[in-house]
DNA sequence: AAAAATTAATTAAACGTTTGTTTAGTTTTA
DNA sequence: TAAAACTAAACAAACGTTTAATTAATTTTT
C-alpha cells in the first residue's frame, strides 16, 4: 500500500518535527516510531528533505481555503468577516501550536531555500486575501484609510507572539509553569477579544 | 588577551548564527571565519552550547534598558512612551533583522531548554514592563481599559510578523524580489506609523 | 489457471561524511 | 619555570544515504 505509507509516515513525521524540530529529528527516530524501515523514507520521498515539502506542501494546500470562501460571500459585513477570521485563526493556531511553531522557524530560516519559497508564497497570498476584506471595508467607507497589509500582520503576529511560547505565554499571564494555556477556552477567549476589540477601534469609523 | 579574543569568537559566531542558524554552523565554520583553532571555541566556552549562552546572555542584559529607563521618567506621557517604544523597538530589530530572527527560533524551539528559559524570562519581563506604562495611563483615564500585556505582544508581533522573511515583506509590499526593505527608511517609516496609529486608535479615550 | 518473468516493496548492513569534543604536545606569557 | 594559550591530530558518535539481497505483489506467457 504505497500511498498509505506515504501518509503514515508523513503523520509521524509531522509529530516528530512539530515536538523536536526538522534537524533535531533523525530519520532513524522517525523510522522507529512509525516502526518502518531508516530506508523507507528516502524508498518513498527521496531524502529528509523532501519528505519535509511533502509536509509543507501537503499543508500549505490546506490553508488558502477558507479567506477565499469568506472572500466570496457578499451578505456578511467586513466587521463580521474580520471578526470571523480572528476567531478562526485563533483556533487553528491553538489546536496545533507545534506545528504552527515549526511552519514559523521554517519561514525564518534560511536554509531549505524551496520550504522557504513556498511558506512565504502561502503566507504572502493568505495575507493579502484577507486585506482584501479590509480593503473592501475602506472602499464602503466603513473602514478608516489603515494600511491593510500591516493590518492583517498586526492580527497574525499578535497570534503568534502569544502562542509563540507556552513558558512565556504562562509568565505574562501569570500562571503556574505547568499550566497548558492553549487548551484553556477562557484564554482562547481573551486573545480573540482583544483582538477584536484592537481591530474595531483601529477599523471601525461609527463605533 | 583571553577576554578579547572570547569577544572576538562571540561577534563572529553571532553574525554566523544569525545568517546561517545555530545547528547548521559548524565549529570549523566559525574556527575559519574566525581565524582561530576548532579546539578554542571549547577552550573559552566549554562547548557549543555554552557559546550561545554567553551571546544570549550578553543580548538580554543589553535588552532591558530602555523601557526601564522610560518607565522612570514621570515628565513623558504615557501615549509619547508607547509611540517612543515602537520606534525604539522597530529601530533595533531593523539594524540586526537576522540575530532577532534567531532569538526567536531560538524561543520557539525546544532544544536547548536553559537558552529558552532565558530568553522566555528577558522577552517576558520586557513585555510586563512595558504592559506597566499602559496600566499606568489605564489608571490615569487617559487610556482605555484595553488587555495591557496582550497590547504589547501585538506591537511585538506586528513588527516581528512583518520582519520575519524578507521575501515575504517584499511580496507583501509589492517589491522586486532583490529589494532590500529593511534599509528602507520609507519602509521603517509605514511599519512605525502604522503601528502607531493602531495603538492611539486602540488606547487613547480623547482622541 | 498455472508457471514463469518482472516489478515493487522491504530489510539489515554498511558507507562515507560531518559533527562536537578531547588529547597530547608545543609555544607563549608572566 | 610554572601557568596559560594555542595547535594539529585523532576520537567517537551520529547522521543521511546507499547497497545488495530477499520477499511480496503484479504482469506476462503458456
Amino acid at each position: 500500500m504505497p500511498v498509505d505509507k506515504k501518509q503514515h509516515i508523513i503523520s509521524h513525521a509531522m509529530q516528530l518535527f512539530a515536538d523536536k524540530g526538522f534537524e533535531a529529528t533523525s530519520i532513524r527516530d522517525l523510522a522507529k516510531v512509525a516502526d518502518v524501515n531508516v530506508a523507507m523514507v528516502n524508498y518513498y520521498f527521496g531524502s529528509k528533505e523532501k519528505l519535509m515539502e511533502a509536509i509543507i506542501e501537503e499543508k500549505a494546500a490546506y490553508m488558502k481555503d477558507r479567506i477565499e470562501e469568506l472572500n466570496a460571500n457578499t451578505s456578511i459585513s467586513e466587521i463580521d468577516k474580520v471578526n470571523a477570521l480572528i476567531e478562526d485563526y485563533v483556533n487553528r493556531i491553538v489546536s496545533n501550536p507545534n506545528f504552527h511553531k515549526l511552519l514559523y522557524k521554517e519561514l525564518m530560516g534560511s536554509n531549505r531555500e524551496y520550504l522557504n519559497q513556498i511558506l512565504t508564497n502561502t503566507f504572502a497570498r493568505n495575507t493579502k486575501n484577507f486585506a482584501k476584506i479590509i480593503d473592501s471595508g475602506i472602499k464602503k467607507k466603513v473602514f478608516k484609510k489603515v494600511d491593510s497589509v500591516l493590518t492583517v500582520a498586526s492580527i497574525v503576529g499578535s497570534i503568534t507572539q502569544i502562542m509563540m511560547s507556552k513558558n512565556m505565554c504562562n509568565q505574562l499571564m501569570e500562571k503556574p509553569q505547568d499550566y497548558e494555556p492553549y487548551t484553556d477556552e477562557a484564554f482562547k477567549k481573551r486573545l480573540v477579544k482583544h483582538i477584536q476589540q484592537m481591530m474595531q477601534s483601529h477599523l471601525l469609523i461609527n463605533q
